[in-house]
DNA sequence: ACGGATTTGACC
DNA sequence: TGGTCAAAT
């Protein structure tokens, strides 16, 4: 059943590039009297002196460590500098540092495919290059070599005492007797040196790299020789290597898994799982895990480099630890209106740079219940479709956290509401972004349909408008396959409604007309209804634009189309006038594919649909200055990602009638965008574990 | 009072 | 699926 998608053996050249101690670099750069000098990076100096988030490679030398307080780092090495990481909203504001991994890879990126692997490391499979550099300019017949790449360690190569290392190692990439991987390898080694350089001169910044034939090899060998240096890993030493590797250095093997492979099979190194048969290996953990083992044991990790520049999710959060737990609504409420602010304004830097839009706001919460030690992990993640625009995230954060505390409770044991509460405390809060799509970034029309006037996205005018809608209830019919989250203690129905009234004409997008989020009258939906809240209580968040909540009887059957599709199964109320968006023929698209369902809790139903609408004017975010400068040259990483994220959509599943009602020059481009679509979908290289796995394993 | 804040991926 | 968990940096 693992299917073998390359018969190939690895002749692949990867390469893994590590910063050296990255927000410490960063802080130097932006600081340099630091450089050269021992500095660490930490954060909220209240407590201890701060957390250490990043130490330089000078402090560890006087033995500062990771996992140290400020004061503790003071005591080890007095002379050392604190940086303290930049403050925004009352917390860590790593933007700074994103803009700063971005430049990296926008070097990084030009050489071959590129995926960015964290906020400073990427992997690159840099095979064609190197092909072609064996081809057209074979290291055999290179003179002089930068003395970069001399300087590369070679695993397995001696150096014996007396000789010169960077000889061995020109005559090692020299070799003309090497095996064809090897003789890639060495090109890889001589791109990556020069791509380590290109990097410096263009950032200022240090990296570390490992050049192997797979992911797995390449990081282990970036890690070998920091900082500023790389490390090249032959086949012929592939084993050696293995045999005394201890288990925790591997990727995956670090925590739980690594210690029970020690405890339950008594090996020590990843070598030592040589011993066990892939049958074996997975009786003990399972069939992808067992293959997984099996195949890393032999050095073999089939797992691609994925062509990505961007994060695929986007999140904001903060600890409360200790006494600092929050114990009322309203501190919870601030918090999440903090961490939703700066969500939000990332959002809008993505779709700005990127055009890209996130689909679920997810939120996470740690808790703890007094008298109850055992409540720690206990707070369910919710999440929900995300309505763009600070105030939406806010308002569907705080609804995400009411429902989650009152699962947390028990349900009806306590009351949600009130703020004299001793029974709870929040630890943490985080809220994420997720399922982030490309939006066409075509060109003109599509463009100025979004945005309005010339530049895509701009800045202030996000597309983005959704309302509460409070039904009464409906008993749910069961509809079998839903799972019973809990019961919720209210007769209520949420819908987010689709902003229906967007008209195509420029006049309606404007962005400055805070009810141009409203549906339109002919959906029936313009009535002010009560305001309610899904714990019953007064809504809490009533500052500020008037919240628009309305009862779903209000509601004209038909009104709604993208919310009976969202619910229910692919029905499609034939040629039906009416009021699409792209972005909404986008998001019903997602929607009616994925995420957005109903959600069926015993009696009592949970719906929920969305698509995009238009930010009220309030909805401020701004775009930060400082990211800007530190972007030199404009270093918002673009990829051409916009014509892949419509091959995506199963245009077959549009209904055509949709389209007729887009303006014309829009209607126009999206059929270009359809039409050379037909080809079967491009199969995603699949994201599970078997995927890492590769031929192998004859079958 | 897991270094904290993120991000990703597997699994059920 | 959504939600939980592990793991990494």
């Amino acid at each position: 059943m693992p299917v073998a998608r390359r018969e190939t053996c690895d002749a692949r050249v990867i390469a893994h590039v590590d910063m050296d101690c990255f927000y410490v670099q960063v802080e130097q750069r932006k600081q340099p009297s630091l450089r050269g000098l021992p500095t660490a990076v930490i954060q909220y100096n209240s407590y201890k002196g701060g957390a250490l988030i990043a130490v330089s490679y000078e402090a560890r030398r006087c033995g500062v460590k990771r996992s140290m307080r400020g004061d503790e780092a003071k005591e080890a090495c007095p002379q050392i500098q604190l940086v303290q990481v930049p403050v925004a909203r009352g917390k860590a504001d790593l933007n700074s540092y994103r803009n700063a991994g971005s430049e990296v890879v926008s070097v990084l990126s030009h050489k071959g495919l590129c995926e960015r692997a964290s906020i400073d490391e990427v992997y690159l499979d840099l095979t064609h290059a190197a092909e072609s550099m064996l081809m057209e300019t074979p290291p055999e017949c290179t003179q002089d070599f930068e003395e970069e790449v001399l300087k590369s360690h070679v695993l397995g190569l001696e150096i014996k005492d007396g000789s010169d290392a960077k000889e061995e190692v020109r005559k090692w990439l020299c070799r003309s007797d090497a095996r064809y991987q090897d003789k890639l390898l060495a090109c890889g080694a001589i791109i990556v040196s020069e791509l380590r350089m290109q990097v410096l001169k263009e950032t200022e910044f240090t990296c570390s790299a490992g050049i192997a034939h797979n992911k797995m090899l390449a990081k282990l060998a970036s890690a070998m020789n920091k900082p500023a240096q790389q490390t090249v890993v032959p086949h012929s030493s592939v084993e050696q290597l293995l045999a005394s590797l201890p288990i925790k250095k591997m990727k995956h093997l670090g925590g739980k898994l690594g210690s029970s492979l020690q405890s339950d099979l008594g090996v020590s190194t990843v070598g030592g799982l040589l011993q066990f048969s892939e049958e074996q290996l997975q009786q003990w953990y399972g069939i992808n895990t067992g293959t997984w083992l099996w195949n890393i044991a032999r050095g073999v990790n089939g797992e691609e480099v994925e062509g990505r520049l961007l994060p695929k999710s986007h999140g904001s959060g903060k600890t409360f630890p200790g006494p600092q737990a929050l114990k009322t609504i309203d501190s919870v409420q601030y918090w999440l209106n903090q961490l939703c602010e700066e969500l939000n304004e990332r959002l809008h830097s993505d779709l700005d740079q990127n055009k890209r839009i996130a689909q679920t706001l997810t939120l996470h919460v740690r808790a703890y219940k007094i008298g109850d030690s055992d409540s720690h992990r206990k707070f369910p993640s919710k999440s929900c479709p995300l309505r763009y625009g600070s105030r939406k995230i806010q308002e569907d954060a705080l609804i995400l956290f009411q429902a989650g505390l009152r699962d947390f409770l028990g349900f009806n044991t306590f009351k949600v509401h009130g703020n004299e509460n001793n029974n709870w405390g929040v630890t943490s809060l985080s809220v994420s972004a997720s399922k982030i799509v490309s939006i066409p970034s075509g060109t003109h029309s599509i463009a100025k349909y979004f945005g309005g006037k010339g530049k895509f996205p701009s800045s202030s005018t996000s597309n983005q408008s959704v309302d509460v809608v409070i039904n009464e209830t409906v008993p749910s019919s069961s509809s079998g396959s839903e799972n019973c989250t809990g019961m919720v203690p209210y007769d209520l129905q949420l819908q987010y409604l689709d902003d229906t009234g967007m008209k195509h004409s420029d006049a309606c997008l404007d962005p400055q007309d805070p009810l141009n989020h409203l549906s339109s009258k002919a959906d029936g939906l313009t009535e002010e209804s009560i305001l309610m809240s899904p714990s019953g209580s007064e809504d809490r968040m009533a500052h500020g634009e008037p919240r628009r909540v309305l009862l779903a009887k209000d509601l004209s059957p038909v009104s709604n189309i993208s919310s009976l599709k969202a619910v229910g199964k692919k029905k499609r109320a034939a040629g039906k006038k009416e009021n699409c968006s792209i972005i909404n023929i986008f998001n019903n698209y997602h929607n009616s594919q994925s995420s957005l369902k109903l959600k069926v809790t015993n009696a009592h139903d949970v719906k929920i649909s969305s698509a995009l609408g238009s930010s009220s004017a309030d909805d401020s975010y701004s775009t930060c200055n400082e990211d800007i400068d530190t972007n030199k040259g404009g270093c918002s990483v673009v990829i051409p990602q916009g014509r892949e994220a419509w091959c995506s959509y199963h245009i077959d599943e549009i209904d055509p009638s949709i389209i007729d009602e887009l303006p014309p020059e829009i209607q126009q481009e999206f059929r270009t965008w359809l039409r050379p679509q037909k080809r079967p979908s491009v199969a995603k290289p699949g994201s599970s574990i078997t995927h890492y796995f590769l031929p192998d394993k004859s079958r």
